[in-house]
DNA sequence: AGAATAGTGTAAAAAAGTGTCAAATTGGGC
DNA sequence: GCCCAATTTGACACTTTTTTACACTATTCT
């Protein structure tokens, strides 16, 4: 129904991520997508279905002229790159994505989550950092979790 | 449909900026238009299709004598300057808009940046330094992206 | 006029991106 | 655990784009 799953997929010298079977499947099963587009945001990368960033867009075209449009705009909806699959399934990170998001070229290792509606891409040492970030946080307030049933 | 994206290119020591190829395309294919016109604002260049610029001058030019009118001269509508295209897909940018922008003699590296229909270029230093200052702002009040479905 | 500076044109090298095949790896079913 | 099919990765050739380099023209300054 929505993306899920935490992949350890690689990209190649020339930028070139691979994104799981299973996140293409659903793509065009439950989007009816082809494509994602790739944006950035906290030092990784989030890829939509165009479909789903269109809307965005559109929102955020239609809002107020001002400094919070321009910061979108330039945070957000500039970086954004349409991108298409090859045939093995791989998509093309544009230079400015691979430096924002520290994939340098000798970087193979990244790892692919899927959230909802989106799919994040870190580099792993990223991921690692963000993600003991995230379980640190939740240890803070146990009773969250207990709330929730876990 | 409009210009987007985020490129590394460089300039050269006589001042020609490359500009990239996608924008390029774009400008002939959406805009059918051959030419940029440039101007500065808020410490970084804008370049405008000719046509789109021809209109903004227009409704300046049709207001009411005053400092208003005055003033949007002075800052945006002299300073603008059409640039053509060489061979290899690159402007020349005058003197004053490098000494505006910060794009002295020894500096290479610019970011050109595609913002619906507009092309914004900056040094690498000033961009990194807007950006970050978008996202910053961005991320004071985090309800705002969440409502806007990122 | 002559020298210095700024800008232009072009070719060639380098870098970046694309397409495809084949090997390696993975994961599911038996 | 083993085998088969699917997926992912590596490799390589090719195309496009960007950058470098250098020669040439025009302009400005003395």
């Amino acid at each position: 129904m929505n993306f899920q799953g935490v992949y350890n997929n690689s990209i190649d010298p020339k930028g070139r991520a691979s994104i799981p079977a299973k996140f293409r499947e659903e793509l065009s099963a439950s989007f009816a997508d082809d494509n994602l587009v790739v944006t950035q945001n906290k030092g990784g990368l989030v890829a939509y279905p165009q479909s789903d960033w269109q809307k965005i867009e559109a929102k955020v075209e239609g809002m107020a002229p001002g400094q919070r449009k321009d910061d979108l705009y330039l945070a957000l909806i500039s970086p954004a790159t349409p991108c298409t699959f090859d045939k093995q399934g791989r998509i093309q990170l544009s230079q400015s994505h691979r430096d924002y998001s520290g994939l340098d070229s000798e970087i193979r290792e990244i790892v692919v989550v899927g959230v909802s509606r989106k799919i994040m891409i870190w580099s792993k040492a990223k991921h690692a950092e963000i993600r003991a970030q995230a379980e640190s946080r939740i240890e803070e307030d146990p009773q969250v979790l207990a709330d929730l049933g876990f």
